[in-house]
Formats: structure tokens, C-alpha cells, sequence
DNA sequence: TGACGCCATGTCAGATATGACATATGATCC
DNA sequence: GGATCATATGTCATATCTGACATGGCGTCA
């Protein structure tokens, strides 16, 4: 698992989805890190909402501002642990990040769009 | 966040949702420890499913055994990062895995359980 | 223009996680 | 008994993550 690799281009400025089968990343890789992007999000999203800045965010956290920027920014050096455990702080329940994580499922049946 | 007064309590031999309310921890500490208890148990399920031991897993993960152990034992030395990945090398689809993070809600209406 | 708030990005020392190894336990078979 | 397999547990060097700090960009306001 090269984590090196994937550094800036992956989080750069994506569609959400587009991650899937871009680079020489394994179908493994692509999925991890799809659901890191959608954390991310919903990091966002949720102090946003909360109407806060990341500096304030930064406080709850006991983090710093750089930090809580880059884990919305998606930056590989953001781990799974701290994406989710943010999230819980935020208020987040464990149903809410099974959604986020949960990303929209590409259709097998006859019926894909 | 205290990950070495967990150390072993944690995983010692829970129920199963137990881990709520029990020793000092936030919720958000204890709903992050019964995710990672929930993504250890539905690694071992997979693994056994699949009829590998854990040696054989190890091989697929590029790991070694005594991680898989500890994996699956819920060991706090494993981050949700090596859970996820390994799960998804396993074949599991972010949905498997949102139903695996899902902890069993707490009901909140009037007719909880 | 400058000052201020908010966010992005780079760096780095210290903290934590990882794979590998050794070793121990328990079960099964002969 | 011994041999073999699967699993658990402890340690350790190295890899990776983390918070903190510095700095720069960008918009806003006076």
C-alpha cells in the first residue's frame, strides 16, 4: 500500500467518485480512500453547520487549525481514526457515518443508470 | 483521548455494546472502541468464511500473523485504518462495511425495547 | 493602504501504529 | 510422550500520524 504515492493528486479536486479506477490504485485503495474523501465531507458539512471556524473546531478537537484543514482537505496524512473520531465530537452517531460511509453504491442489476 | 487506559479492559471479553458507560470514557471514546470491536469481529467472520487462517490472511494483507491476531482481538495497537483495508482486501463493499459500523442504535422513541 | 479573520500548505519533533520475530497456549493426531 | 497446526501475546525497529508552528493567500472593512 503506497501512501506515498497517492499524495496531492487523489484529494486535489475530484467529483467524489471519480477516485474509483483512476491511478494504479487496487479497487481496495480506491474504495479506502473514497470513504476518507466522504468523511472528509462530512466534517465540513457538519462544522459548517455548527457554524464554526476551524479554529474553534481546532479547540473542541484539541487539534490545531493546519490539522483540521487538512483532514477536510483529504490529505493522506489524515487517518480513518481521526476523521471518525472528529466526527463523534461533532455530534456524529455511528448511524451518520455509516451513511457518509457508505458510498452510493454502483448498481449491478439490469437496471444501472 | 486515553488510548493506554483501555488497554486491555476494552477488548478483554465483552458482550458486545457493553463497553458504553462503563470506565471513564466519552461516548464518542466508546462508540469509536464498539466500532472497531464491530469491524475485529466482522474481519474474524470473514476470514473464517473464507475458510483462511490466520497466517493465510496475514500472506493476503501483506501483514504477519500476530497483527491479524491482534485485529481481530480488538487490540488497541490497530488502527480502524488497517481494519477497514484489510476487510475491503477481504472483499468486503463499503456498504458491508456501514452495516458493520452501524452499531445496533439506541432506541430513543417511545418504544424502546 | 493596513489590519483582521479564515483557510491552505509546509515542516518538524514527538507520539502512535506496523510488520516481524520470539514465544506460549491449546487442540489434534500418531 | 512428541509433533503439528492455529491462535495469542510481548517486544522492538522503523514507518506513519499528530499537534504545533510558521507562513502565504484571499476576502472584507475601515
Amino acid at each position: 500500500m503506497k501512501k506515498d504515492q497517492r499524495k496531492k493528486l487523489e484529494s486535489a479536486g475530484w467529483v467524489v467518485g471519480s477516485v474509483k479506477e483512476f491511478l494504479g490504485l487496487s479497487e481496495a485503495d480506491a474504495v479506502l480512500i473514497e470513504m476518507k474523501l466522504a468523511l472528509s465531507q462530512s466534517l465540513r458539512d457538519r462544522r459548517k453547520k455548527e457554524g464554526l471556524s476551524q479554529v474553534q473546531l481546532a479547540e473542541r478537537l484539541q487539534s490545531s487549525q493546519s490539522r483540521v484543514a487538512k483532514m477536510e482537505a483529504g490529505d493522506p496524512s489524515v487517518s480513518m481514526d481521526l476523521l471518525v473520531s472528529s466526527l463523534l465530537l461533532l455530534g456524529a452517531s455511528s448511524a451518520d457515518l455509516a451513511n457518509a460511509i457508505r458510498g452510493r453504491e454502483k448498481m449491478k442489476g439490469p437496471h444501472a443508470a
